[in-house]
DNA sequence: TCTGGGGTCCTAGGACCC
DNA sequence: TCTGGGGTCCTAGGACCC
């Protein structure tokens, strides 16, 4: 007998949004729940999270509320509650620790495990249990040898399933599905390979690489080549994420017209930011600010700072000063971003997005 | 019908230097 | 009259994810 395997699993909890509001209010088990905004489905707004219920009648992330209440004018619309899912978010990650294996978190809903073992299913099966006894939701389990083909085997496994996706099985379960459906690839760049003649995660594989990185560049055309193949990190880090920066953004429910309302907004959202800086710590090097005129019409602008601040006011002064370039045009939205400087760390960045 | 808010990372291209 | 080649730094913008 040799050593054990070592394996990737992704836990990714069901409809986590919907499912914390409903253990709240038991009264709406089993009705559509969308959640989103501030729960006003006559506002400016998109839907974080439907109840299975409502996706039944095609409500689904990122839908505008107003769309939402069409489709679905019964439905229960709910205030997103930031501060409750974090809680039941860390509940969670709490009982995966509780396996005694390495958990990386995701984000609220989401972990990589990495487990050394021989019967991965077991732990798989393990991890739903606890987190199910320790906070009453349900969640599904993908096994990967990496972290991408964990990441994609969950979708497979859901809901409240477990599947397992290795090179054994790549190809025969994904080798005809579209692009798409790899993580890290969008509706642009699979529009891109598409137009290369590449529409199957199985074309992609067996594509060219001079090809993708005459599209993509270097980095991300080797990137995708080898995702086809369901190629990607297998590593299992539990070390604290650094952020990078800290921003805050608003739409506004009506456009912003006056110069004075840009600068008081802009005020505003720079001081909630400081807020976050503060609590950080570190000084910062750069601020943003992105500014959407219109739908579909975004700029963005950035200004490296002469020097490391923990000054707020200097902070304020650079984001007004970048507000000068601002176009005379009436504002949806505003957003507001201070990056931190990181600590000199040359240790390798994967190029999957997002907090791997 | 009319698109949130919090993030991360990559690339192109200009400026500048040797 | 024509304009190398390598490198770094910076900004704008794009794409993606949850």
């Amino acid at each position: 007998m040799g050593p054990s395997p070592t394996w990737v699993l992704h836990v990714d909890l069901d409809q986590f949004v919907a499912a914390v509001e409903v253990l709240r209010h038991p009264e709406l088990a089993g009705k559509p729940v969308v959640v989103g905004g501030r729960g006003d489905p006559t506002e400016r707004g998109v839907v974080s999270t439907a109840s299975y219920e409502a996706r039944a009648f095609g409500v689904h992330s990122g839908l505008p509320l107003r769309v939402a209440a069409r489709k679905l004018p019964d439905a229960v619309f709910l205030a997103v509650d930031a501060p409750a899912y974090e809680a039941a978010s860390e509940q969670v990650m709490a009982a995966l620790r509780s396996l005694g294996v390495v958990v990386e978190v995701l984000g609220w809903d989401e972990a990589f495990l990495g487990v050394t073992t021989d019967e991965p299913e077991a732990v798989a099966l393990r991890a739903q249990e606890v987190v199910l006894r320790e906070t009453q939701l349900h969640c599904s389990v993908g096994i990967g040898d990496n972290k991408v083909r964990a990441k994609i085997a969950t979708d497979l496994g859901k809901p409240a399933g477990v599947f397992r996706l290795t090179a054994e099985n790549w190809f025969e379960v994904l080798g005809h599905r579209p692009t798409r459906e790899l993580w890290g690839v969008g509706s642009k760049v699979s529009g891109r390979l598409t137009a290369l003649g590449i529409t199957t995660v199985r074309e992609l594989a067996d594509a060219d690489p001079a090809v993708l990185v005459a599209e993509f560049g270097p980095k991300m055309g080797l990137w995708y080549h080898g995702l086809g193949q369901g190629l990607g990190p297998a590593t299992v880090d539990d070390t604290p994420w650094v952020p990078r920066g800290h921003s805050r953004e608003t739409t506004f429910q009506q456009n912003l017209t006056t110069q004075h309302e840009v600068r008081e907004a802009l005020r505003t959202l720079t001081h909630d930011v400081l807020e976050d800086v503060a609590q950080d710590g570190r000084p910062v090097v750069r601020v943003a600010l992105k500014v959407r005129y219109a739908p579909f019409v975004t700029r963005s602008m950035a200004r490296k700072l002469q020097e490391p601040t923990n000054e707020p006011a200097t902070v304020i002064e650079a984001v007004l000063a970048l507000a000068d370039s601002l176009e005379d045009r009436e504002i949806r939205l505003l957003g507001v971003r201070a990056e931190m400087s990181m600590p000199d760390d040359p240790t390798e960045r994967t190029p999957v997005r997002g907090r791997i």
